[in-house]
DNA sequence: CTAACCGGTATCCCGGCGGTAACCACGTCA
DNA sequence: TGACGTGGTTACCGCCGGGATACCGGTTAG
């Protein structure tokens, strides 16, 4: 998931920031762990998740909730406004499936090295 | 068109740099001149909307045509593919005007200045 | 006691984006 | 002859996003 030749990474296409969308299809099947998110998100540095989660939690995209008990835990989850993200999101990765290549064609044939 | 407060400049998505989907949208019903391009995008300098109109025609969103006359004159104009991408663009303007208030209520429940 | 895990924060660094300003070639107009 | 419009290019500069690294407080496992 998300390596680094994944086209939604490369889609011109982008949601906030450059985690923004990643970090909602992460949490797209329930709540998250932080320490659970940055396994799919290989490479992201702990400074630049946390700057992500806040801001998606400042504009009302997840709910960040610490349990109580002994061990440190903490859970994201998105909300119903973050949930709605989805729908777009579905609309640019289809659209990236369906001209991806043909962007890529037109960079190679533009001297673009591929 | 486009002023500072427009909500599409401030979409949590975004297309290719700052102004890679507006100039998509501008090229929306019919080609453009360079100079003709400047006016609804407000404040775009020349060498950003030079740099973005290569970054577009490399990536083959749109074309560009010198007219031979003796007035110096070029157009661009959006190719199947750049048109191809005001559908999900239109996904995530629908997805704006449904939610944005939500997402600026988020961010003022969060202390943030609107 | 020590090491490791969790969920971060603090600091430094670098590159790229975006903006300003100056300049330029070409052609037109007065 | 000079000013002006068109469609740029170039140099410079500031800011911020993103990455790497180090550290930290609390808890638990060995």
């Amino acid at each position: 998931m998300f390596d680094p030749v994944c086209p939604s990474g490369l889609t011109p296409i982008r949601f906030g920031d450059k985690w923004y969308g990643m970090i909602i299809r992460c949490l797209e099947h329930g709540p998250r762990r932080f320490s659970e998110l940055r396994v799919p998100l290989r490479g992201i540095s702990a400074k630049v998740l946390t700057r992500s989660l806040r801001a998606l939690e400042r504009d009302g995209m997840i709910t960040r909730t610490a349990y109580p008990g002994p061990v440190q835990r903490v859970e994201y989850d998105l909300t119903p406004l973050g949930r709605s993200l989805l729908e777009p999101m579905a609309a640019a990765c289809a659209w990236a499936e369906k001209h991806w290549e043909e962007l890529l064609d037109a960079r190679e044939a533009a001297g673009h090295p591929r």
